[in-house]
DNA sequence: CAGGATCCCGCTAGATACTG
DNA sequence: CAGTATCTAGCGGGATCCTG
């Protein structure tokens, strides 16, 4: 059996990933994305429009409520895992900038659905709340 | 000030949704939806192709490693929030049926993709893990 | 400004046992 | 089969204090 090139093994690894299986990578890849802040973050990255780079401040005001150690968490694994770049620029005080890569604008097309969803389909799910409750009650 | 209709206070209410603020509804709902076991039950329910009714013990087989207690929980909530229908049937034992509404189909089809992303670009991801390791390291 | 480091509480998720 | 009930360990996440 003759050793395959790189690309190759990735071509048959990447049709065998399936969350569906408690062991696979992407089952704790998608349990790190699918995640309240990665939303928000991804989606003011992502902008209204287009892509525009953040800075930490910047990233802290409007995602209203987030604390210092889930945005920095947060960012950090975003970063580990190529989603955004994290720019420091030496001045005094220093000021870092973040924004989407490629990879995580193509994350950030998808994620920005699940909030313009849950804003869209709020009135539905209370009603179906109320109803629910009422029903079990 | 007119009386408004039920109508045209959903349509004003609908626009001032905002998940990026912390005290708005959206930004609860956006939580419970970003959530590994609502991606993987809802994938599991969209089916491939076509929307398929499954009863508990399919979805707990497909759901590898969910625990009783998590997937119990998990289709509670999304019927509580409209997105399943549970239909009992008076068998001996028991059946149980579950299967996506209109609103739950509406919302699969944006978290199918998450869990296809996930799928589809764990290799460029770990890629980046290791070179972040590396260069941190 | 953009975090790092700690402390600590609460709730969640898992394990286990039981039931109509 | 399709859950409910209970217990607990662990950790997510906030609050607080400190720093280059």
């Amino acid at each position: 059996m003759p050793t395959k090139t790189a690309a190759q093994r990735r071509a048959l690894a990447k049709v065998s990933y399936d969350a569906f299986l408690a062991g696979c990578p992407s089952r704790q890849l998608l349990d790190r994305i699918s995640d309240k802040w990665v939303a928000l973050v991804l989606a003011a990255l992502g902008g209204s429009g287009a892509p525009r780079s953040m800075r930490y401040s910047e990233l802290s005001r409007q995602l209203a409520g987030v604390s210092q150690k889930m945005l920095t968490q947060t960012l950090r694994s975003l970063e580990r895992d190529g989603l955004v770049t994290r720019t420091v620029t030496p001045t005094v005080p220093v000021t870092v900038a973040y924004q989407l890569t490629d990879l995580g604008l193509s994350l950030q097309d998808v994620m920005r659905r699940i909030k313009e969803w849950a804003e869209a389909n709020m009135d539905e799910v209370l009603a179906s709340r109320d109803e629910y409750d009422t029903r079990v009650a």
